[in-house]
DNA sequence: CTGTTAGCGCTTTCAA
DNA sequence: TTGAAAGCGCTAACAG
């Protein structure tokens, strides 16, 4: 029988084979000590790490998944880098997977939620331990094949909707609710909304709509709105606020979308000489840093978007199967005051 | 014989084999359709593709991977995420791969080469097609690893050194340079730092030391420093600047280690009715969307990060295997006058 | 404590 | 154009 398959392979190739036959113990035995199983006599283990450090040795985890039927990855599927928010929520996702021997693999969507499916397949083709996917609005397709999957599923972001198995957020809705009451009780009465499209970020729109109920109950509601087409940005905060400031002049309060249009706001704020809050205040959602450090600090809401991907990962290591019931976790959220409203 | 091996598996498991069972196939047949090659006549491609709709059958990639020693991975090792500019790296990255099956694999290092060492090799075991890594500052035992994986391997950010295999990115000891020169050129004789740890921050002081070049070249030097023990951020800036100020009064121009500095800066000048750029200038790094839309855009020096990323997964696209000689690829910089000096 | 053995689910020769 | 068979490098059940 000729000896066929496969051309002579460029690397090295180091295999448990070749560390079991130089260290002269079987296969198993380096299986069990790469994966510091204690069942080994130190001796043994010794022999073995020596060879292993001689010969470079670094066990194949494709083929060890392929065996134990269990990848240790975890599918990330956010819609974006360039929000800050997502990086951020990456950042505890790393964190909590830091002891573990998990490691995530992140998908950004574009906002599409077909590309999202395409994202989706191409993760659970790895056979991830778990699946962290941005929010609630997914494909039909995307939908059922997280289901059938059987893998974990965490929703992130928001926990105004009915999770597949876990969601980890605050409410956006409620968030956008409190900022309504706060700032009705810090004596604003015309308020005014600065907002980006709500097509591709229901999240936007929910606090919208808690905004809207706040002031409802105060007999209140929003007397003019400046609202972008495309994604938030700076720039478009700064451009829709001058488009405010020029429809209407009796507003007292302008809500952003988010810190970044709020930013926007105050840098126009500061090229028109409108005094803030006085003239106007401004208030924004998310707690960013860049808002902090403004000559006057940005009102605005925190929400705790390293938490969200910490809690996520947490949830998944701390039961690895899914329960029976969807999970929620609220992370939470804080007013914080500032100077700018 | 006994069937012995594995409990009862919990999920559906639809495997390679299901599915030629099913169409009456051989499991090469459904192989090869799978990853459309093209020798399979089409009644029966049609036929298996209506099994694999039917059974919902996603292939595995680990087996796939293992079998045909491939991964299509692509190890991303980053400092850190909360710096934008490492997520407009991936962006880029993401763009590259978009046509392509390939994936990223991100890990962060929180700038400590020990991590990076275990993050690289924990990259490894998956058998990536290459490594992209940011900056040239790895530990023996990564660069040995990286050497002898024989995987392609991309340091990113800067080519002020002699790269593993390829870098991309620009010379920031030139970028340094070009400022220092474009400062003299509008006339700037007294100059201030403003900056950051350069311990983990390696093209910050490369950056430095350019611009104390230029300066020289003219006959002149940094009158005045402000340094931070830790990383950069907008707080930072804002703190060392007013510690510039307080130290010194004669400085025209201050100089800061990156954008997120120099907006602090810009910050502290605006609640100090320090006027810009006459009663001082202020010059950044980096070209960030923030600084654009400050009420005066902030004078800076562009980098290009997102295609720093792209043309690093497309170097690796179009020649998957490692050259003879290390290769370099300049994505260069720009000045950008700006309105601070 | 250690070895033997039978796969994990797929790809790749080679032969038909 | 299709199929059979031999692994890829590792893990896990079982036996010793």
């Amino acid at each position: 029988m000729t000896t066929r398959r496969r051309l002579p392979d460029r690397k090295s190739k180091i295999t448990l084979r070749e560390v079991a036959l130089r260290a002269d113990v079987s296969e198993s035995t380096v299986s069990r000590i790469m994966r510091n199983q204690s069942l080994v006599a130190d001796a043994t283990r010794e022999k073995v790490m020596e060879t292993v450090r001689a010969l470079g040795y670094v066990p194949n985890r494709i083929a060890g998944s392929l065996a134990s039927l269990n990848s240790h990855l975890i599918g990330v599927v956010i819609p974006s880098l360039s929000n800050i928010v997502f990086p951020e929520v990456i950042q505890g996702v790393h964190e909590a997977l830091k002891s573990s021997d998990f490691q995530a693999v992140i998908s950004t969507t574009e906002y599409d939620i077909d590309r999202e499916e395409v994202m989706v397949r191409g993760l659970l083709a790895w056979k991830p331990a778990a699946i962290l996917i941005a929010g609630f609005d997914h494909t039909m397709a995307t939908r059922r094949m997280l289901d059938q999957s059987g893998v974990r599923v965490v929703e992130l972001m928001d926990i105004d909707s009915a999770p597949i198995d876990i969601a980890v957020g605050m409410s956006h809705r409620k968030a956008g609710h409190a900022i309504g009451q706060h700032l009705i009780a810090r004596g604003y009465r015309h308020f005014g909304y600065v907002g980006h499209d709500w097509a591709a970020d229901r999240r936007a729109r929910l606090r919208y709509d808690g905004l809207r109920e706040a002031l409802a109950e105060a007999g209140l509601s929003i007397e003019a709105h400046a609202i972008a087409d495309g994604p938030s940005s700076v720039g478009t905060g700064r451009d829709q606020t001058k488009n405010l400031c020029a429809t209407s002049s009796k507003i007292d309060v302008a809500v952003y979308s988010n810190d970044d249009m709020a930013v926007g706001g105050v840098f126009h704020c500061l090229s028109a000489g409108i005094s803030l809050p006085d003239d106007m205040a401004i208030f924004g959602f998310n707690g960013l840093e860049i808002g902090r450090e403004l000559p006057q600090p940005l009102s605005t809401l925190r929400s705790n978007r390293f938490m969200i991907g910490k809690k996520a990962i947490e949830a998944i290591l701390e039961s690895p199967e899914r329960c029976t019931r969807p999970v929620v976790i609220d992370t939470g959220f804080e007013i914080f005051s500032g100077a700018t409203a």
